[in-house]
RNA sequence: GGGCAGGUUCCAGAGCGGCCAAAUGGAGCGGACUGUAAAUCCGCUGUCUUUCGACUUCAGUGGUUCGAAUCCACUCCUGCCCA
Protein backbone atom coordinates (compact mmCIF):
# COMPACT_ATOMS: atom_id res chain seq x y z
CA UNK A 1 0.00 0.00 0.00
CA UNK A 2 1.32 3.00 -0.72
CA UNK A 3 2.15 6.14 1.06
CA UNK A 4 -0.53 9.07 0.86
CA UNK A 5 -1.06 12.27 0.86
CA UNK A 6 -3.23 14.44 1.58
CA UNK A 7 -3.24 17.88 -0.65
CA UNK A 8 -5.33 20.87 1.01
CA UNK A 9 -5.38 24.41 -1.10
CA UNK A 10 -7.96 26.79 -1.56
CA UNK A 11 -8.14 30.66 -1.84
CA UNK A 12 -6.15 33.07 0.82
CA UNK A 13 -7.66 32.96 4.32
CA UNK A 14 -10.06 30.58 3.65
CA UNK A 15 -8.97 28.10 7.19
CA UNK A 16 -6.67 25.87 5.40
CA UNK A 17 -3.79 26.18 7.71
CA UNK A 18 -6.05 25.61 10.91
CA UNK A 19 -7.86 22.70 9.01
CA UNK A 20 -4.40 21.10 8.18
CA UNK A 21 -3.16 21.08 11.78
CA UNK A 22 -6.38 19.82 12.64
CA UNK A 23 -5.97 16.57 10.48
CA UNK A 24 -2.15 16.60 11.03
CA UNK A 25 -2.97 15.99 14.54
CA UNK A 26 -5.81 13.11 13.50
CA UNK A 27 -3.13 11.23 11.71
CA UNK A 28 0.07 12.30 13.92
CA UNK A 29 1.92 13.56 11.10
CA UNK A 30 3.84 16.32 9.57
CA UNK A 31 3.10 19.61 7.32
CA UNK A 32 4.26 20.29 4.15
CA UNK A 33 3.52 24.10 3.36
CA UNK A 34 3.23 24.87 0.09
CA UNK A 35 3.37 28.51 -0.03
CA UNK A 36 5.28 30.80 -1.63
CA UNK A 37 6.03 33.22 1.26
CA UNK A 38 6.07 31.64 3.91
CA UNK A 39 9.08 29.51 3.22
CA UNK A 40 11.34 32.82 4.09
CA UNK A 41 11.91 33.83 7.32
CA UNK A 42 12.05 37.77 6.70
CA UNK A 43 9.48 37.73 6.07
CA UNK A 44 6.13 37.26 8.55
CA UNK A 45 3.36 39.18 9.32
CA UNK A 46 2.50 40.01 6.16
CA UNK A 47 2.51 36.43 4.91
CA UNK A 48 -0.16 35.20 7.86
CA UNK A 49 2.35 32.35 8.98
CA UNK A 50 0.71 29.56 11.59
CA UNK A 51 1.43 31.21 14.74
CA UNK A 52 4.84 29.66 16.54
CA UNK A 53 3.08 27.26 18.77
CA UNK A 54 1.83 25.50 15.98
CA UNK A 55 4.82 25.28 14.47
CA UNK A 56 6.18 24.00 17.42
CA UNK A 57 3.29 21.63 17.98
CA UNK A 58 2.98 20.40 14.27
CA UNK A 59 6.49 20.54 11.96
CA UNK A 60 5.85 22.36 9.17
CA UNK A 61 7.68 21.92 6.40
CA UNK A 62 9.13 24.68 3.84
CA UNK A 63 8.39 27.44 6.41
CA UNK A 64 10.73 29.56 7.44
CA UNK A 65 13.30 27.07 5.52
CA UNK A 66 14.76 29.49 3.31
CA UNK A 67 16.01 32.92 2.79
CA UNK A 68 15.00 36.14 0.87
CA UNK A 69 18.55 36.04 -0.52
CA UNK A 70 18.67 33.10 -1.70
CA UNK A 71 14.62 32.73 -3.28
CA UNK A 72 13.31 29.36 -4.50
CA UNK A 73 11.54 28.57 -7.49
CA UNK A 74 8.91 26.30 -8.54
CA UNK A 75 11.12 23.62 -9.73
CA UNK A 76 13.18 23.74 -6.44
CA UNK A 77 10.09 23.37 -4.66
CA UNK A 78 9.34 20.29 -6.60
CA UNK A 79 12.34 18.62 -5.16
CA UNK A 80 12.27 19.86 -2.12
CA UNK A 81 8.57 18.85 -1.17
CA UNK A 82 9.13 15.24 -2.48
CA UNK A 83 12.44 14.71 -0.01
CA UNK A 84 10.06 16.23 2.55
CA UNK A 85 7.62 13.81 1.49
CA UNK A 86 9.50 10.87 1.92
CA UNK A 87 11.08 12.07 5.42
CA UNK A 88 7.23 11.96 6.28
CA UNK A 89 6.87 8.53 4.87
CA UNK A 90 9.76 6.95 6.89
CA UNK A 91 7.65 6.40 9.67
CA UNK A 92 4.20 7.67 8.66
CA UNK A 93 1.60 6.28 6.15
CA UNK A 94 -0.04 9.55 5.56
CA UNK A 95 1.11 13.17 5.26
CA UNK A 96 -0.27 16.66 4.46
CA UNK A 97 0.57 19.25 2.00
CA UNK A 98 -1.29 22.84 2.52
CA UNK A 99 -0.81 25.77 0.79
CA UNK A 100 -2.48 28.38 -1.93
CA UNK A 101 0.57 28.24 -4.54
CA UNK A 102 -0.97 26.53 -7.29
CA UNK A 103 2.15 26.18 -9.25
CA UNK A 104 3.80 24.71 -6.31
CA UNK A 105 1.23 22.03 -5.45
CA UNK A 106 1.19 21.47 -9.37
CA UNK A 107 4.85 21.02 -9.65
CA UNK A 108 4.58 18.43 -6.18
CA UNK A 109 1.86 16.43 -7.20
CA UNK A 110 2.51 16.14 -11.31
CA UNK A 111 5.87 17.25 -11.52
CA UNK A 112 7.77 20.15 -13.95
CA UNK A 113 9.25 19.30 -17.50
CA UNK A 114 12.93 18.57 -17.52
CA UNK A 115 14.24 21.97 -18.26
CA UNK A 116 18.15 23.07 -17.71
CA UNK A 117 18.58 25.68 -15.06
CA UNK A 118 19.26 29.09 -16.47
CA UNK A 119 22.20 31.24 -15.60
CA UNK A 120 21.24 34.20 -13.78
CA UNK A 121 23.53 36.25 -15.94
CA UNK A 122 21.70 35.46 -18.96
CA UNK A 123 18.43 36.48 -17.06
CA UNK A 124 19.58 39.60 -16.21
CA UNK A 125 20.86 40.39 -20.00
CA UNK A 126 17.92 39.12 -21.67
CA UNK A 127 16.14 41.50 -18.78
CA UNK A 128 17.65 44.50 -19.61
CA UNK A 129 17.30 44.26 -23.22
CA UNK A 130 13.81 44.08 -22.55
CA UNK A 131 13.54 46.64 -20.81
CA UNK A 132 15.18 48.98 -23.54
CA UNK A 133 14.01 47.04 -26.48
CA UNK A 134 10.44 46.26 -25.38
CA UNK A 135 7.77 43.74 -26.07
CA UNK A 136 7.94 44.04 -29.65
CA UNK A 137 11.77 43.08 -29.40
CA UNK A 138 10.67 40.23 -27.12
CA UNK A 139 8.03 38.62 -29.56
CA UNK A 140 9.99 38.63 -31.76
CA UNK A 141 13.05 36.89 -30.26
CA UNK A 142 10.69 34.13 -28.87
CA UNK A 143 9.14 33.76 -32.63
CA UNK A 144 12.23 33.34 -34.55
CA UNK A 145 13.53 31.05 -32.22
CA UNK A 146 10.62 29.08 -31.26
CA UNK A 147 7.77 29.60 -33.52
CA UNK A 148 5.69 26.73 -31.95
CA UNK A 149 5.83 28.42 -28.28
CA UNK A 150 5.09 31.74 -30.38
CA UNK A 151 1.85 30.23 -31.55
CA UNK A 152 0.24 28.97 -28.73
CA UNK A 153 1.42 31.65 -25.69
CA UNK A 154 0.27 34.74 -24.49
CA UNK A 155 2.26 36.54 -26.68
CA UNK A 156 1.22 40.38 -24.56
CA UNK A 157 3.01 38.37 -21.11
CA UNK A 158 6.48 39.46 -21.19
CA UNK A 159 7.11 37.06 -18.16
CA UNK A 160 6.09 33.65 -20.27
CA UNK A 161 8.11 35.36 -23.00
CA UNK A 162 11.25 36.39 -21.02
CA UNK A 163 10.98 32.81 -19.85
CA UNK A 164 10.52 31.02 -23.27
CA UNK A 165 13.61 33.28 -24.68
CA UNK A 166 15.85 32.38 -21.64
CA UNK A 167 15.90 28.92 -22.01
CA UNK A 168 15.79 28.86 -25.89
CA UNK A 169 19.09 31.11 -25.51
CA UNK A 170 20.47 28.69 -22.78
CA UNK A 171 20.12 25.70 -24.37
CA UNK A 172 19.79 26.52 -28.52
CA UNK A 173 17.03 24.56 -28.70
CA UNK A 174 13.27 25.59 -28.40
CA UNK A 175 11.90 26.00 -25.11
CA UNK A 176 8.79 24.15 -26.73
CA UNK A 177 11.11 21.24 -27.29
CA UNK A 178 11.10 20.87 -23.54
CA UNK A 179 7.48 20.91 -22.72
CA UNK A 180 6.42 17.26 -22.74
CA UNK A 181 3.00 17.95 -20.50
CA UNK A 182 3.48 14.57 -18.83
CA UNK A 183 2.73 13.70 -15.50
CA UNK A 184 5.43 12.61 -13.67
CA UNK A 185 4.93 8.95 -11.62
CA UNK A 186 5.06 9.42 -7.50
CA UNK A 187 5.49 7.30 -5.36
CA UNK A 188 2.26 7.65 -3.18
CA UNK A 189 -1.63 8.75 -4.06
CA UNK A 190 -3.09 11.76 -3.67
CA UNK A 191 -6.02 13.25 -2.19
CA UNK A 192 -6.15 16.74 -3.70
CA UNK A 193 -8.89 18.85 -1.58
CA UNK A 194 -9.98 23.00 -2.47
CA UNK A 195 -11.72 24.79 0.04
CA UNK A 196 -14.26 27.02 -1.26
CA UNK A 197 -16.23 29.73 0.81
CA UNK A 198 -19.04 32.65 0.00
CA UNK A 199 -17.63 35.41 -1.65
CA UNK A 200 -18.54 37.62 0.96
CA UNK A 201 -17.32 35.30 3.88
CA UNK A 202 -14.40 35.16 2.08
CA UNK A 203 -14.07 38.81 1.64
CA UNK A 204 -14.80 39.42 5.41
CA UNK A 205 -12.16 36.68 6.69
CA UNK A 206 -9.49 38.53 4.48
CA UNK A 207 -10.33 42.58 5.48
CA UNK A 208 -9.95 40.98 9.07
CA UNK A 209 -7.19 39.21 8.91
CA UNK A 210 -5.32 42.60 6.72
CA UNK A 211 -6.69 44.21 9.95
CA UNK A 212 -5.08 41.98 12.47
CA UNK A 213 -1.48 42.26 10.32
CA UNK A 214 -1.48 45.93 10.62
CA UNK A 215 -2.34 45.41 14.47
CA UNK A 216 0.59 42.92 14.88
CA UNK A 217 2.86 45.30 12.95
CA UNK A 218 2.96 45.18 9.16
CA UNK A 219 4.23 48.51 8.82
CA UNK A 220 7.77 48.20 11.70
CA UNK A 221 7.95 44.72 9.50
CA UNK A 222 7.39 46.49 6.44
CA UNK A 223 10.14 49.32 7.66
CA UNK A 224 12.86 46.64 7.96
CA UNK A 225 12.44 45.32 4.65
CA UNK A 226 13.05 48.28 2.94
CA UNK A 227 16.31 48.02 1.41
CA UNK A 228 15.26 44.36 -0.42
CA UNK A 229 11.73 46.29 -1.68
CA UNK A 230 13.00 45.61 -5.00
CA UNK A 231 13.68 41.92 -4.68
CA UNK A 232 11.06 39.91 -6.57
CA UNK A 233 10.60 38.18 -3.21
CA UNK A 234 9.08 41.19 -2.15
CA UNK A 235 6.58 41.52 -4.84
CA UNK A 236 4.72 40.59 -2.37
CA UNK A 237 0.77 41.70 -1.08
CA UNK A 238 0.42 43.65 2.25
CA UNK A 239 4.33 44.84 1.51
CA UNK A 240 4.27 46.71 -1.65
CA UNK A 241 1.61 48.61 -0.08
CA UNK A 242 2.86 49.43 3.23
CA UNK A 243 6.20 50.63 0.80
CA UNK A 244 3.71 53.20 -0.87
CA UNK A 245 2.77 54.55 2.41
CA UNK A 246 6.02 54.40 3.97
CA UNK A 247 7.41 56.20 1.07
CA UNK A 248 4.69 59.19 1.93
CA UNK A 249 2.59 58.62 -1.31
CA UNK A 250 -0.33 57.02 0.16
CA UNK A 251 -2.16 57.15 3.63
CA UNK A 252 -2.02 54.25 5.87
CA UNK A 253 -6.09 53.62 5.55
CA UNK A 254 -5.32 53.63 1.73
CA UNK A 255 -2.34 51.19 2.15
CA UNK A 256 -4.47 49.17 4.09
CA UNK A 257 -7.90 49.55 1.66
CA UNK A 258 -5.36 48.36 -1.35
CA UNK A 259 -3.93 45.30 0.86
CA UNK A 260 -7.56 44.47 1.54
CA UNK A 261 -8.66 44.74 -2.34
CA UNK A 262 -5.55 43.61 -3.32
CA UNK A 263 -5.46 40.36 -1.63
CA UNK A 264 -9.21 39.92 -3.04
CA UNK A 265 -8.57 39.58 -6.33
CA UNK A 266 -5.49 37.46 -5.39
CA UNK A 267 -8.04 35.01 -3.68
CA UNK A 268 -9.94 34.83 -6.75
CA UNK A 269 -6.81 34.10 -8.92
CA UNK A 270 -5.91 31.20 -7.01
CA UNK A 271 -10.34 30.15 -6.84
CA UNK A 272 -9.63 30.26 -10.78
CA UNK A 273 -6.69 28.67 -11.41
CA UNK A 274 -7.88 25.80 -9.04
CA UNK A 275 -11.08 25.74 -11.04
CA UNK A 276 -9.04 24.86 -14.05
CA UNK A 277 -7.42 22.10 -11.98
CA UNK A 278 -8.48 17.88 -12.76
CA UNK A 279 -8.79 15.96 -10.00
CA UNK A 280 -9.36 18.31 -7.12
CA UNK A 281 -12.47 17.84 -4.85
CA UNK A 282 -14.21 20.94 -3.11
CA UNK A 283 -14.57 20.79 0.13
CA UNK A 284 -17.10 23.56 2.24
CA UNK A 285 -14.69 24.07 5.31
CA UNK A 286 -17.93 24.33 7.47
CA UNK A 287 -18.76 20.91 6.81
CA UNK A 288 -16.10 19.39 8.82
CA UNK A 289 -17.68 16.13 10.12
CA UNK A 290 -18.10 15.42 6.10
CA UNK A 291 -14.59 16.39 5.10
CA UNK A 292 -13.39 14.44 8.21
CA UNK A 293 -15.41 11.17 6.60
CA UNK A 294 -13.68 11.91 3.02
CA UNK A 295 -10.17 12.28 4.62
CA UNK A 296 -10.45 9.26 6.79
CA UNK A 297 -11.46 6.96 4.33
CA UNK A 298 -9.07 8.22 1.77
CA UNK A 299 -6.29 7.37 4.55
CA UNK A 300 -7.63 3.97 5.61
C1' G B 1 -27.03 88.03 -0.58
C1' G B 2 -22.82 88.57 -4.44
C1' G B 3 -18.74 86.23 -7.42
C1' C B 4 -16.31 82.08 -9.51
C1' A B 5 -15.86 76.86 -10.65
C1' G B 6 -18.62 72.63 -11.40
C1' G B 7 -22.65 68.60 -11.85
C1' U B 8 -20.76 62.64 -17.36
C1' U B 9 -21.94 55.65 -17.25
C1' C B 10 -20.34 51.61 -10.01
C1' C B 11 -16.12 55.37 -8.60
C1' A B 12 -12.45 58.89 -10.36
C1' G B 13 -12.13 61.50 -14.69
C1' A B 14 -11.76 62.87 -20.27
C1' G B 15 -15.00 64.63 -23.90
C1' C B 16 -16.93 70.67 -25.31
C1' G B 17 -21.93 70.36 -32.15
C1' G B 18 -21.88 64.79 -35.98
C1' C B 19 -16.40 59.99 -36.03
C1' C B 20 -20.18 59.15 -28.45
C1' A B 21 -22.97 54.06 -25.21
C1' A B 22 -19.22 58.12 -24.53
C1' A B 23 -11.25 58.09 -23.84
C1' U B 24 -8.38 56.53 -19.65
C1' G B 25 -7.67 54.60 -14.81
C1' G B 26 -9.90 52.10 -10.62
C1' A B 27 -13.44 48.70 -8.79
C1' G B 28 -16.46 44.34 -10.30
C1' C B 29 -16.90 39.78 -13.10
C1' G B 30 -14.77 35.90 -16.28
C1' G B 31 -10.33 33.71 -18.05
C1' A B 32 -4.94 32.19 -19.11
C1' C B 33 -0.66 30.62 -16.84
C1' U B 34 5.29 24.20 -16.47
C1' G B 35 10.94 27.81 -12.75
C1' U B 36 9.38 35.85 -10.23
C1' A B 37 3.18 32.21 -9.41
C1' A B 38 1.08 36.67 -3.09
C1' A B 39 4.00 37.17 -9.83
C1' U B 40 2.55 38.13 -14.95
C1' C B 41 -1.05 38.55 -18.71
C1' C B 42 -5.99 38.57 -21.50
C1' G B 43 -11.44 39.52 -22.13
C1' C B 44 -16.14 41.68 -20.56
C1' U B 45 -18.43 45.53 -17.89
C1' G B 46 -26.03 50.94 -20.09
C1' U B 47 -30.56 47.73 -21.63
C1' C B 48 -32.52 44.08 -25.15
C1' U B 49 -30.44 40.69 -28.92
C1' U B 50 -26.79 34.62 -30.65
C1' U B 51 -25.17 38.30 -34.65
C1' C B 52 -26.58 42.41 -37.55
C1' G B 53 -28.89 45.83 -34.89
C1' A B 54 -32.58 48.34 -31.89
C1' C B 55 -33.46 51.19 -27.61
C1' U B 56 -32.55 54.45 -23.15
C1' U B 57 -28.41 57.59 -21.03
C1' C B 58 -24.12 62.56 -19.77
C1' A B 59 -28.48 67.01 -12.80
C1' G B 60 -33.80 68.85 -14.42
C1' U B 61 -36.98 71.49 -17.79
C1' G B 62 -37.51 74.16 -22.08
C1' G B 63 -35.05 76.00 -26.41
C1' U B 64 -31.43 76.64 -30.83
C1' U B 65 -29.91 73.09 -34.71
C1' C B 66 -30.69 68.52 -40.12
C1' G B 67 -28.04 66.79 -35.57
C1' A B 68 -26.55 68.36 -28.52
C1' A B 69 -23.04 65.18 -23.15
C1' U B 70 -21.22 69.32 -25.99
C1' C B 71 -24.65 75.90 -27.64
C1' C B 72 -28.71 79.19 -25.04
C1' A B 73 -32.37 80.18 -20.91
C1' C B 74 -34.28 79.09 -16.41
C1' U B 75 -34.41 75.67 -12.14
C1' C B 76 -32.15 72.40 -8.58
C1' C B 77 -27.74 70.76 -6.27
C1' U B 78 -22.04 70.89 -4.96
C1' G B 79 -17.21 73.28 -3.91
C1' C B 80 -14.35 77.65 -3.24
C1' C B 81 -14.21 83.00 -2.57
C1' C B 82 -16.46 87.83 -1.06
C1' A B 83 -20.34 89.41 2.33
Amino acid sequence: MPPKLVILSGPTAVGKSAFAAQIARIFQTRIISADSRQCYRELNIGTAKPPAILLEEIPHYFINSHSIHHPVHASDFESLGLAYAREIFLHRAVGIVCGGTGLYIKALCDGLDQIPGVDPGLKEKVASQYRQLGLGWLQESVRSRDPEYYASSDIRNPRRLLRALEVCLSTGKPFSSFRTGKKAHRPFSMLRIAFKLPGETLRSRINRRVDAMISQGLVEECEGLRAYRGKPVLQTLGYQEIFTYLDGNSTLGEAVERIKSNTWQYARRQMTWLRGQKDWIWMDPGEEEKNLRVIREFAN
